[in-house]
DNA sequence: TACCGCTTGTGAACGTGTGCACAAAGTCAG
DNA sequence: CTGACTTTGTGCACACGTTCACAAGCGGTA
């Protein structure tokens, strides 16, 4: 019952579907408005958060002091194939110059608009324990748009105590401070057993997005995004490697007999 | 010509060539791994991500008395498709049984073995500020078989301070420190602008695995194998994710015909 | 033993993402 | 204005990953 399964992007929206884009619209800002909106559809996942990485990586070249960049310069900075960089790029359109490359401002600019980060948004943090006041505490996410306005833990001592210069709220407020603040989105750092009844709290407070550190699989309805981070799997995948890259030395030590480096000569 | 190894993480890239052009090829062109380890290397890294996954599961369905799981089972409460988990579980082995599922205590072993985890993972932790600090504490690494080992800084009052249990050491015995514990991942939790520097230190001292917190992208030897977790990418991810479904229902709103509340008019 | 229902394991189709290579489009020097 | 040079933007082929669908195999049952 209840069943909500299949995260399966809804494709609900018609893809040929010629959207009211001919339609005049009162904005007589850039007319790619509508286009821009139907080619947001399209850009893949993986796409999306290199376009971070390059906001970043821009960000630091502007501080530089630098003008313009080109695609090959920017793709060695963010460690990608400069190819596909610029496939990355023409996703949210055109804007390099031929023989010269891009404008850093102005591609700052477009990324920040097509990630959505042209406003602030509004992060509550759930579990105030070891990765909690981390979280609280640190500069770097205020600094990029994306201000903690709120604290909340179910520990009574915790409650009131102020955490990077914020005092944490009870969760039985997750409704209301969420609603008062415009909560967009909510960070999970409670312990596993907890997470999925902070979730839904969450959720029915009207949060859309969701970071989860708790290593547990949460059940959402396909309205909110859900991003996971899991160290222990990061650890694991880490681990996989050393095993492989041990059993491939044996083999080749084996294989090699008393051979070293160089190549296989036969 | 020289092989090119594919990016690991979503967006982490691992750029073999360094800054300068691409002159030369230093390396030595390893020969092709032999039949045995060939299925090994044959795991997509998507599936190695997973398998970390349904252990943990099927941890969890163990230490609750199940002795079997199907497919099915062990795909709802992973939350995944089936039939994904069953070409994941083939990729490792055949040790299921048809008609009646898998046994858990058997798949365990299987992955577990799969993934390097039945040796211990000595781990070190660089930089002991906020993050540093969750991560030292946390009780799930060693719990999991990743015993943290280690701790660094360069900040002369916090070298010789108990974190975790643990005395922080100062950087510069990383060398001594990870030889003598067989340190095999390091964990990167400095400032960005330390990162690469820091990087650096722990594969001189042998480290062959890395697991960076800070944002920025760390340059490499081939034989090295980086992670990064970027949480303000995550944080963007989701910031698109909101800016998407607003776009969405802004212009489904248009299309029915009157605009809604507090939307951007001329 | 023969049958039946259930679940695995996998070949193949499909979709998505990556990388190459090059025409198009711009700059700049003379 | 022309021509040489640089860099973008993208069509295309390929590789990777996901999903479907079903034969093969196993346990239970008569
Ligand atoms: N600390 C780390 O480095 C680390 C690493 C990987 C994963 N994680 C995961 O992150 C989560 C938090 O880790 P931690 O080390 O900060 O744990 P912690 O025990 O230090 O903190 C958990 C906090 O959550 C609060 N809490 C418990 N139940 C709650 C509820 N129902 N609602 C709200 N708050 C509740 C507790 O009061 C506590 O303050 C865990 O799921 C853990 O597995 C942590
Ligand atoms: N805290 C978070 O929640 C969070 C979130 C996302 C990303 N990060 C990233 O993680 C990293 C650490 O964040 P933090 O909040 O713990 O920072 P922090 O400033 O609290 O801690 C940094 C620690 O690194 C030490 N350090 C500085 N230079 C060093 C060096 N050369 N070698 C060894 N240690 C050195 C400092 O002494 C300090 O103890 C940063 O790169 C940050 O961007 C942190």
């Amino acid at each position: 019952m209840a069943a909500q399964r299949g995260q399966r992007n809804g494709v609900g929206v018609t893809p040929p579907a010629p959207t009211a884009a001919e339609i005049t619209t009162p904005i007589p800002r850039v007319t790619e408005v509508p286009a821009a909106r139907e080619r947001a559809r399209a850009i893949p996942e993986a796409a999306v958060a290199r376009l971070a990485v390059y906001l970043r990586v821009l960000s630091g070249m502007q501080e530089h002091g630098a003008g313009t960049v080109s695609s090959e310069e920017l793709a060695v900075a963010a460690g990608v194939n400069s190819a596909k960089l610029r496939k990355d790029l023409s996703y949210i359109g055109s804007y390099g110059t031929r023989g010269v490359g891009y404008e850093v401002a102005v591609l700052i600019e477009e990324i920040e608009r097509i990630l959505g980060l042209t406003r602030k948004h509004s992060v509550a943090v759930v579990g105030i324990g070891n990765l909690g006041h981390a979280l609280a505490n640190y500069g770097g996410f205020p600094g990029r748009g994306f201000p903690v306005t709120a604290l909340f833990d179910v520990d009574p001592d915790l409650v009131g105590v102020p955490v990077g210069g914020m005092p944490v709220e009870h969760i039985d407020d997750i409704p209301r401070v969420c609603a008062e603040r415009e909560v967009s989105i909510g960070v999970i750092a409670t312990p596993p057993p907890a997470a999925q009844a902070v979730c839904d709290r969450l959720v029915s407070a009207g949060v859309q997005c969701i970071l989860n550190f708790a290593p547990v699989v949460l059940q959402v309805p396909d309205h909110v995004e859900v991003r996971k981070v899991d160290l222990a799997v990061e650890l694991q995948v880490l681990s996989f490697h050393v095993a492989r890259r041990a059993d491939n030395a044996a083999v080749l030590a084996e294989a090699n007999g008393r051979a070293v480096d160089g190549m296989v000569v036969s």
